[in-house]
DNA sequence: CCGTTTGTTGACCGATCGGTCAAGAACGCC
DNA sequence: GGCGTTCTTGACCGATCGGTCAACAAACGG
């Protein structure tokens, strides 16, 4: 959907965006109707449509948005990195504080991953993240910092290990401290040297 | 729901368990209906209610199946293992490859991870695995093959490390080689000496 | 001040949802 | 053979679903 919005439409459609992702993350896409969201916001069915094609659509806005803004995160975060190796640290702590404050964004990615619908919403992200991380992987395999291996797949191995923290801090089984990053971070880190060579 | 059961009346249940498993892995639990379950039966709607409450009941029914069936791979697994360290690497191994080709179960596991409704299901075989692997890390520690840490932190890691690594085979990212099982198993094995010390 | 575009209302639509139930068929057991 | 339990049928229920639409309000642009 494709619209010529004014200023006060810019707005109403970020509310619709805001509120329906608290939802979603709260109770799930598909229990989430969108009378219960219109409602939320006190306003007609027809906004609602007016601003998206359908419940579907809304949810891959959504989901565009958070990549954005992790990705903008992820960015900044390496800019100033020397190594190879301090890039990787630099994202991976990025990506895990990103996840903790972002819980809304990171249910969503979640779940949107266990649904084929959005599965090909969320691709294209990932699929930049990792080439990134998987660069510089490379670096520093290059540099000779760390043995050779399959980078994209240790990239893909430090994403586990970071989205699975941020998984048990936002179940609450674990609190959000700089031990438990730190943790996680060491543990990937120890983990790119891991090729077997026996 | 606890019914008397006639062979005929077990293998019906079991019938509904694996048609409703498959479904709901590949179409969504939300989106799979009652009615699609029996209509693929072939069965009236009053057979789904005479074995199960209701449709939430049926996937928990489902994934305590699950858990059941991996639980008892890992044990398996670990059994001849004498170091701890060989237990660690053993329970990865199993639970990958476990993963792996219970897809539909695996699938479902990720779902309800996501599902408030279901999450608890998940806790307690969560709780159970992860404790015993904690275990065998914390062996390892006393031992003084890896530094000390938090070990259940890192078996949560290694945890992030397997699933995530399936997820992609799953997706069809990653074959299921003896490689990239190899580089995910290596990847943790290295990931718990990475204690920063420093 | 008026015409056009942007935004909003809420009744309404057909479809489908999870779940119920009275009736009866198939079986197990003596 | 007959009696009780297990199992099956499918019409039916109220509620709710995502989505439409004609009418109307508000803001913008000239």
């Amino acid at each position: 959907m494709d619209r010529r919005l004014t200023q006060r439409g810019e707005e109403r459609r970020r509310q619709l965006l805001e509120f329906a992702a608290e939802r979603f993350a709260d109770n799930g896409y598909h229990p989430t109707s969108v009378a219960e969201i219109v409602e939320g916001l006190g306003v007609g069915k027809g906004v609602f449509y007016w601003y998206f094609d359908s419940k579907e659509e809304l949810l891959r806005a959504i989901l565009a948005q958070g990549q954005l803004d992790l990705r903008r995160r992820q960015r900044a975060a390496i800019a100033g990195a020397d190594t190879p190796m301090e890039r990787i640290e630099r994202g991976i702590r990025a990506s895990i504080e990103w996840s903790i404050e972002e819980r809304t964004f990171f249910r969503l990615f979640q779940f949107a991953a266990t649904d084929d619908r959005f599965t090909d919403a969320l691709r294209k992200g990932e699929q930049v993240a990792i080439r990134d991380a998987a660069r510089h992987v490379a670096d520093a395999m290059a540099a000779g910092e760390i043995p050779d291996a399959d980078a994209p797949l240790l990239a893909h191995a430090m994403l586990g290990v970071s989205s699975h923290l941020v998984q048990l801090v936002h179940r609450g089984l674990v609190e959000p401290s700089a031990e438990a990053i730190d943790t996680a971070v060491g543990f990937c880190l120890y983990g790119v040297l891991g090729t077997r060579l026996a």
